[in-house]
DNA sequence: GTGAAAGCGCTAACAG
DNA sequence: CTGTTAGCGCTTTCAC
């Protein structure tokens, strides 16, 4: 037996009053007699009234929901932003759905399309790493929902972003890394029209800049984001005559792709090659040796995007923000000699 | 400018016809004339029209939104499982939304409820640690809203679930340190409600026993799941007389927290102590040494917990399966002495 | 073949 | 103070 909800119209034929009475009543509207909203109210709480968000929404033309899509699920950075989001958009009174887009943009599009069809109030967004067009994201303006984009963007003149300082954070551990004896410091990274890499790969330059290191260019590859492109990367790496001393990854998945081939070769960690990279700050001290790598402020990243999304909603039109979040350089065994 | 969304009413305005024409030519329905469909179906997929979910929930009373309850977001475990559900269900036109108890029963307490009043078309569940009443599923149940629990289950009577062979999972891991020549296993779980817990335990005695040895009271010890806990057990273990040459783990949590310790004390994995546990997969080819563990199939036990709310949902009536799915037990360096 | 009308649950302007 | 009405977007009888 399908126990059917209760609505407004029940409370008011139970009451023999109209069904605006108790919509009134319920919503403490001065007009109605007091008694009368007590009794109402009491009757509503006895059979556990609850609004149905469907006519709300139909009525209102907002759904409660806000959609988040993400490159994967799987990995740690994301799912603790997720949860950022979700720990803020929750108190709100919002509902999250996400979708992945695993890295494709052609699913990216379609999650984009669903999540709009589906009449999203917000739209919250990491960029998939072949995601080099933004026909979509415009189609998402156009229709004037709230979006906001986090750690990979695009669209920063017209959309709210949260993203890090890639630039000195990338500049620093390049930095660290020499004033721990590498002089040939390599950096794997990814596709060239992310923000992220194209940042990064600023600041690793500056970084060998500054302490008047060349760059060899055989040492800046870049590859996708998936492992096997990482270690086959890292293997021709391993095996260049100039063999680098140093190795600073774009993220996690390199990084655990290049300490496996180091090990496989029968490498050092730290004592012959230098370990460090952009990471989820939670692998990092469970692997041997620890990882020395730049900690993202993940829950707060997706706190912040979450707040950015409320704000528009609120304001009730687009805005452009950029916040732009601490990271912390933790230093751990991969990248120090004593 | 809030482009509005194009509605039946729109195309009927536009060709001068009446909604329910429309209406039924953008179904195929045999009664309206063949130029006309072609006409309302050119004009709607000019103006690419969708139809409103919101006032299609309206009039079906159904969402397309299935609810997932997790313990956590942020372990793999989970978010593997959850990829599962998302890839069966996404293709079926289904949503999901996701909740974390943050292993509080009060707080999926508020999650279900919150679902419930969302009125989701379904439900995907697993327990939080100290989930130890079951009203609120109860009460699911009573507004017959399709229901599964996978992995850590209750209300087995009358509900799905998706489930692993926890008993003999752990017989065979206990056996197995046995046979790499522990003689004093201990055995570090969680809460005896929990039926992972208890199906573990079941099968860690069944393995004491079926190898002779016999179980140390101070061997077997119930913590909760928080790393915190799982720590201070585990440094009770290491200063034990009878100080165990083997632990296993009822999860990641209380394994990483275990080699962390013992690393900590100087002892060496596996020369000292073996090591092996029920984990998630990922990170245990991370870890150095390897980790000897259970691997759970989590995206497929996503799909199948997905299957069976579609199944649910057709069948317009409450079903009661258990599936069982197959494990692997992943022999590696923790647990082996040649 | 096509249109009019009712209804899903709710709110809000308009009457009394 | 309370009821009536219209309408959010859609489907589905029931008429013609």
């Amino acid at each position: 037996m399908k126990k059917k909800r209760v609505t407004l119209k029940d409370i008011a034929a139970e009451l023999k009053v109209s069904i605006s009475t108790v919509s009134r009543a319920l919503k403490d509207h001065p007009d109605i007699d007091k008694t009368l909203t007590k009794k109402i109210k009491a009757l509503a709480q006895k059979w556990n009234y609850i609004p149905n968000p469907l006519a709300m929404g139909l009525l209102r033309q907002q759904t409660q929901v806000i959609g988040v899509i993400v490159p994967d699920l799987v990995t740690y950075f994301f799912s603790s932003i997720i949860s950022g989001i979700e720990d803020e958009l929750q108190q709100a009174g919002y509902y999250i759905i996400i979708s992945s887009s695993k890295e494709s943009m052609e699913k990216e599009i379609e999650c984009v399309h669903n999540l709009l069809n589906l009449r999203i109030d917000g739209l919250i967004v990491c960029l998939a790493q072949d995601s080099n067009d933004t026909a979509h994201f415009e189609k998402v303006l156009d229709h004037d929902v709230p979006l906001v984009f986090f750690d990979r963007v695009c669209l920063e003149k017209k959309v709210s972003t949260v993203v890090v300082d890639n630039v000195s954070m990338a500049k620093d551990i390049t930095t660290h890394l020499f004033e721990n004896g590498a002089r040939k410091i390599a950096h794997i990274t990814g596709p060239k029209h992310l923000n992220i890499v194209k940042e990064r790969t600023e600041g690793y330059l500056k970084g060998l800049e500054q302490v008047g290191l060349l760059l060899d260019k055989k040492h800046l590859i870049h590859t996708d984001l998936s492992p096997n492109n990482a270690a086959k990367a890292i293997r021709g790496l391993l095996s260049l005559p100039s063999r680098p001393d140093a190795i600073l990854g774009v993220n996690d998945t390199v990084i655990f792709a290049t300490m496996k081939e180091i090990k496989n070769r029968n490498l050092k960690i730290p004592k012959d090659i230098l370990l460090a990279g952009f990471s989820d700050e939670f692998h990092a001290t469970v692997v041997e040796p620890n990882l020395t790598s730049v900690a993202h402020p993940t829950h707060d990243i997706g706190r912040n995007a979450a707040k950015l999304i409320l704000e528009q909603i609120q304001e009730g039109r687009s805005i452009q923000k950029k916040i732009i979040l601490n990271t912390e350089l933790h230093v751990r065994e991969s990248s120090t000699r004593h």
